[in-house]
DNA sequence: GCGAACGTTCAGAATTTTCTGAATGCGGAC
DNA sequence: GTCCGCATTCAGAAAATTCTGAACGTTCGC
């Protein structure tokens, strides 16, 4: 264990990493708080404090982080702040969830295959949709695979 | 086969759905233009005029699909310009391409782990480097997978 | 009920990303 | 060697995204 301002800088730089990634800059931000606390949950005020941007980032952040499922509500007895803490299994439901726009990429190609007659963009664009399709039916199983491997040493 | 507009149409959706899902606006542009065509091979000038927008913009995207290995520069025998065509296994390796942050991702939560004490965070850490050091060794025979089912078919 | 603390929303500001268009570079034809 | 046509580069403009901060609800304690 290092410092404290250590640990900052590391957060930060896993957030910055997210966000190249293609994640909002916020939510990865957020996310990376949740990820390296000890607490039990985070409340907006803390990360509004820890972060040092105002509430109302915090909060279209934290909603977003909500809605992919990484960050859940915790239930908050004998406090009015709204707790929130990291959902065990966030890592691999935000890789099912990056996998969710390949649903309308299928969309899109299957268009494309029946809008284009026979020649070599009908050829890729079916190579395309192949592809997809796979990925499509791959990726949960890939997902269970680990989960599985994981799931002796930590339920 | 529908009339040409549809083509278009189908192929500017398509552009649209990959922009959406995080590629670049002009860069998914020119990859469905490719794909949708059934020329041999387009210039850049047959770009800037399709799409309508300027040859800044056409050379910018043109080197971003060219350095994700999707389109390459094909021989121009006879010809000033220059050629492109989509590459073979253009999706696959797509797709491979997507997962390269994930080394980036994977040395930013290894710092985390050597920074941080024992403690919640740090097993969350760790749960999320084994993840991502399971998806860098599954996604290459993911596509290896692909490419042996569909090199039967279409070598 | 009343007050206070907290979270949310939303219009506007600031930043970042993306596109354009003119200047420059490069390669082949003559 | 010079000219011509196309591609590239880059500074600046345009557009989209993201953050803030003040106003507004909501919920809980009293």
């Amino acid at each position: 264990m290092t410092g404290e301002t250590e640990r900052k800088r590391a957060a930060e730089h896993l957030a910055l990493t997210l966000a190249t990634a293609g994640m909002q800059r916020m939510g990865a931000r957020v996310l990376a708080a949740f990820l390296f606390t000890d607490e039990e949950s985070l409340t907006a005020g803390d990360l509004s404090e820890q972060l040092g941007v105002s509430a109302g980032s915090v909060s279209g952040a934290v909603r977003m982080v909500v809605q992919m499922g990484l960050v859940e509500r915790v239930p908050a007895p004998g406090s009015r702040r709204e707790h929130y803490r990291m959902r065990d299994r966030a890592w691999s439901t935000l890789y099912g969830r990056q996998h969710a726009p390949i649903d309308d990429v299928l969309t899109a190609v299957a268009r494309g295959v029946e809008v284009v007659g026979p020649g070599p963009a009908r050829e890729r664009l079916v190579y395309m949709r192949d592809f997809y399709e796979f990925l499509l039916g791959e990726v949960p199983s890939l997902i269970e695979r680990f989960e599985q491997r994981r799931g002796g040493s930590r339920p």
